[in-house]
DNA sequence: CTGAAAGCGCTTACAG
DNA sequence: CTGAAAGCGCTTACAG
């Protein structure tokens, strides 16, 4: 890269010191105003561009956040991703972006670059087989914050916000059984998965809150493959008394399962009413869909996790922070 | 954020100088084993961590590239993103991700943004609305390379990496054409895009070759918007030799094309058929789709990018580069 | 094989 | 109001 302009090089063209230029140029209070004058239209004329990372080495700062995100594709995350930005932009940060690509190893090289780096804070959603959070305590060793979004930590050391799955999850079920539902089947994520729980837990609240009793055939367990959801469809329908309405992880799974309905029993087709997590932009183009879904608000996520992390940044007591778990509100879309 | 371990630290407690501190941890060869052994045992000891960002500065390299996207949303993107991502990650680069979210006020302060902070390389795909190439024209002034991706520049001084959409558009509508189709329209983006004309190109190959006649009153421009689908849709019905065959611009024109069908021409919808570029990760559960799809490669896009990006940057010479424009092949899909 | 020294481009407390 | 000086944490050409 050929050489730029250094302030030692306006300095020396206008017979100054370096701090002189330094500090006109950072319109410091102290320098008269024909010399500053002076100084930003030589900058200008040469296309000065000031070095940061020199001034950020200086600083101490890298006045960068650290992301990792465990795949781009999931557009969910890119809602986060946005939210994030907002706040980084009004704080002048900037953002360096990786995709974990639910890699435990790759999350774990992209956690050492941080920290070679210096980032000054980060935002994680760990992958889905993270269960050692040993790799974020270091982070907390070093005194760079962490705030972890959308997948829980595996402790509460870290602050953590999301969407609250378990409310979702009660309005969903709650509304199939204010259709008059009386069956609800749950098709859940993964047992590992926090989040599945949770979600699990808002369900037995609806039936709770309505009076009915738990049917432990009602639940089934899929890993959202399209295989699992079709199994846990033939078992549910072969039920003696067949589910009339089934509340599911995510829309996903709900597309499989309507797939599975219109080849297997098309006449269940119109008569099974659907509703799960998710809120998927192709939704107005298919025939057969979650007659309600819960809609995620993953931009307030990323919104609020930056907001609390640069209350991180920017503290100067050493004082450990304390611990928040943000759970934001989530809304029943109704679909037409 | 706390001071960390530093290789004055180390030096000190070992009673030796900072360099042979830093020739250790760097393996350099004038080192005698035991040395080195030493200062890895206590640098793993009092974990170490090297501060990239000072070494930066001193070697007045960032280890990053630049990298500016519209829109995260647009699926195509993130595939690029991973084809630049995994060259990347060879060459031991970071990479700082940004969006314009097709602002060029955004893409203006993303550009100075990257400069200050002296990016080793750019790769960019510009707005829809950029027009004035001199912002990247700053990035050759100060010698750092720049190569754009799937929007044209305005100009043929950058390097230029995308999908051959003449290619695929001939042979979608060549598809068509096969198919026993001789009335096939044309709903194309704006004119103002390249790409759009590219396709056009493409098109009147196709009909070319098949020696099929232009007939201008089958093209319709739209802005990708449903009513302006609409519109065209309602144009191209009304005449009074209507089209057979239509091929779109992309996916979701062909969506909001079929969505207009099935409300006002029910019984013209499984006649007409169609083709477009893209394909979307949905198509599988809709039940009215075109009939082939161009795949386009934007894995294969970043990669390539970021291939001539790295020759750029790892290129001694002081020799400006060779321009080179490439075009990945597009595959046409037919849904079954 | 090891170390002293210079320097990357900035900022800032301090002296004048 | 301006400038000399120190220093951020490293690397490397050079001397010994």
């Amino acid at each position: 890269m050929k050489k730029g302009i250094t302030l030692k090089d306006i300095a020396r063209k206008l017979n100054m010191s370096v701090s002189t230029v330094s500090k006109s140029l950072n319109n410091d209070s102290t320098i008269s105003a024909i010399t500053r004058e002076r100084v930003k239209e030589l900058a200008d004329k040469w296309n000065y561009i000031a070095n940061e990372s020199a001034r950020h080495f200086k600083l101490n700062k890298s006045f960068t956040i650290g992301l990792i995100i465990p795949d781009l594709q999931d557009h969910f995350f890119v809602k986060a991703i946005n939210g994030i930005e907002k706040i980084a932009e009004a704080e002048n940060y900037n953002i360096i972006l990786t995709q974990s690509h639910e890699n435990t190893c790759k999350e774990e090289s992209i956690v050492n670059m941080m920290i070679r780096n210096r980032v000054d804070g980060l935002i994680a959603a760990v992958t889905k087989n993270t269960i050692d959070m040993t790799l974020f305590e270091k982070f907390r060793t070093v005194g760079i914050p962490v705030i972890h979004i959308v997948r829980e930590p595996g402790n509460d050391h870290f602050s953590y916000v999301s969407v609250n799955n378990e409310e979702g999850a009660f309005k969903a079920t709650n509304f199939l059984i204010r259709k008059g539902h009386k069956r609800v089947a749950y098709i859940m994520g993964p047992k590992t998965m926090p989040i599945s729980l949770a979600r699990f837990e808002g369900y037995q609240k609806a039936l709770h809150k309505n009076r009915i009793p738990l049917d432990e055939v009602l639940i089934k367990e899929v890993d959202f493959s399209e295989k699992e959801t079709e199994k846990a469809m033939i078992a549910l329908m072969q039920l003696k008394s067949p589910p009339t309405a089934i509340f599911t992880f995510k829309n996903d799974i709900t597309l499989d399962a309507i797939a599975f309905l219109k080849k297997k029993y098309p006449d269940r087709l119109n008569v099974i009413d659907f509703t799960d997590f998710g809120n998927l932009p192709l939704f107005k183009y298919l025939d057969h869909k979650p007659v309600a879904s819960v809609e995620e608000d993953f931009y307030e996520v990323g919104r609020q996790a930056a907001v609390l992390l640069f209350e991180a940044i920017n503290d100067k007591s050493d004082s450990d922070l304390t611990i928040k778990n943000i759970k934001i509100p989530c809304r029943l879309i109704v679909n037409r």
